[in-house]
DNA sequence: TGAGCTATAAGTGTCAACAATTCAGGGAGC
DNA sequence: GCTCCCTGAATTGTTGACACTTATAGCTCA
């Protein structure tokens, strides 16, 4: 089926799984051999592909030196959060002045639509509704390079911060009222509160995260080791 | 000298003076064998480097296609300018609300220093002055993040279309004013001011590239091919 | 016993050949 | 005369082997 692309991207997507899944927890050290034997291919797309997460900084990266899986500190999940105040706010601001309005009425009826079935479901539920709603507002910016930053690079490192943070499922309700206040500022071209509200939006899910966060950040995957498998 | 760091690394700064110099204008085929001989290398480090620069977005790929330098398309300025109010706006709040004192003064100073120097002298004075006031305010944000996408990936964007538009050493004493009121709102801890006025500065920075570039943004680089060399 | 040095092993960087895919040109068919 | 297909050449993707760098473990020496 995916069966289209180079094998540098299958490889890519199958360690960005990886690391998803904690398989390759952070700290681990990424070997190129070891991949290249794992998913029976050569070391060529394998090094392709750590290069690619390198770019994301989901690895870290010196020349000769072994790259590690990008551990849980505060201070990169603080860097991350306020790259996406900036870039989000903006976003929303650009979204304000250019957003179809046939598109904003589509916006506030899902949002209302994943209301109504969420509502008496579990709390945990997907948080895809959420990475919907900002990818749908951030790809209304009409800015292209802001668009494949934010939904490209970005949004992998956040989906993996919240789900090693287990934060996932929280702030469902209170995000909910959050959301629908931005789309109302939308709506009305209000560009300056949009922003402002996206940034506050974003500046909560931030704390949270960080409140969510292992105790020591560091022993979650020091020493782990990818070898293992 | 420079003969520290990895074949691939060397590789991705040779090509982007070529890029500079327009010896591989906007457009232009960017073949790997080629560039492989020139550079008297194996495909390998090449492969790296022009993924890198497909990284910035400073060639365009798809998988099986040959890789293009990119061109000088009003769009892309235009995207490339918003994303820089964002993150740059942004850092100038947080340079306002992190920002050492001492360094405050050390960038002010700088600022004079420079203006005295280069108020006789010609008036397209090197570039270099003014990135170096935007990189210290965005390394003062104290997000490595961002730092490391405005002084990394962005400039680089950056310095070509200015290259590439002419318009380099204008606007140098509207500029010193609005460098100065920066730093004068940093000062005093404005950082809401800040970026404002970061935002406004860029914005107008934007319009004298965008008026600059040549009539026909396609014509400049189209069909030109590498192996002339 | 512990610090520093040395050899070995592990891992990354580089290379040249091979396979797969796309692009350009010419010829057949309508 | 135009379109379509087909074939050959050029280019990218992939591979396994080799060269160089770094880290680990053992050894010597204080």
């Amino acid at each position: 089926m995916a069966q289209k692309a180079t094998l540098g991207d299958d490889v890519f997507e199958r360690l960005l799984d990886l690391i998803y899944s904690c398989e390759l927890p952070p700290g681990a050290v990424v070997n190129e051999s070891v991949l290249a034997a794992r998913f029976s291919v050569s070391r060529g797309p394998v090094r392709e592909a750590v290069r690619r997460l390198q770019g994301i900084q989901l690895v870290s990266r010196e020349p000769f030196m072994r790259a590690r899986v990008i551990t849980l500190e505060p201070r990169a999940v603080r860097e991350l959060f306020e790259m996406r105040e900036a870039l989000e706010g903006y976003a929303s601001r650009l979204a304000a002045q250019r957003m179809d309005p046939a598109d904003v009425e589509a916006l506030a009826a899902g949002l209302d639509h994943n209301r109504r079935i969420g509502l008496g479901a579990d709390d945990r539920q997907s948080p895809a509704e959420t990475f919907d709603f900002h990818e749908r507002i951030v790809r209304a910016s009409g800015n292209a390079r802001i668009v494949d930053t934010l939904c490209g690079d970005l949004y992998h490192l956040l989906r993996l911060y919240r789900r090693w943070s287990g934060s996932a499922g929280e702030r469902r309700s209170i995000a909910y009222t959050e959301h629908r206040q931005i789309v109302l500022a939308i709506r009305n071209r209000d560009g300056e509160l949009a922003e402002s509200l996206m940034r506050s939006h974003i500046a909560r899910a931030a704390e949270n995260v960080l409140r969510h966060l292992p105790a020591s950040a560091e022993a979650v995957g020091t020493d782990a080791d990818v070898s293992a498998a």
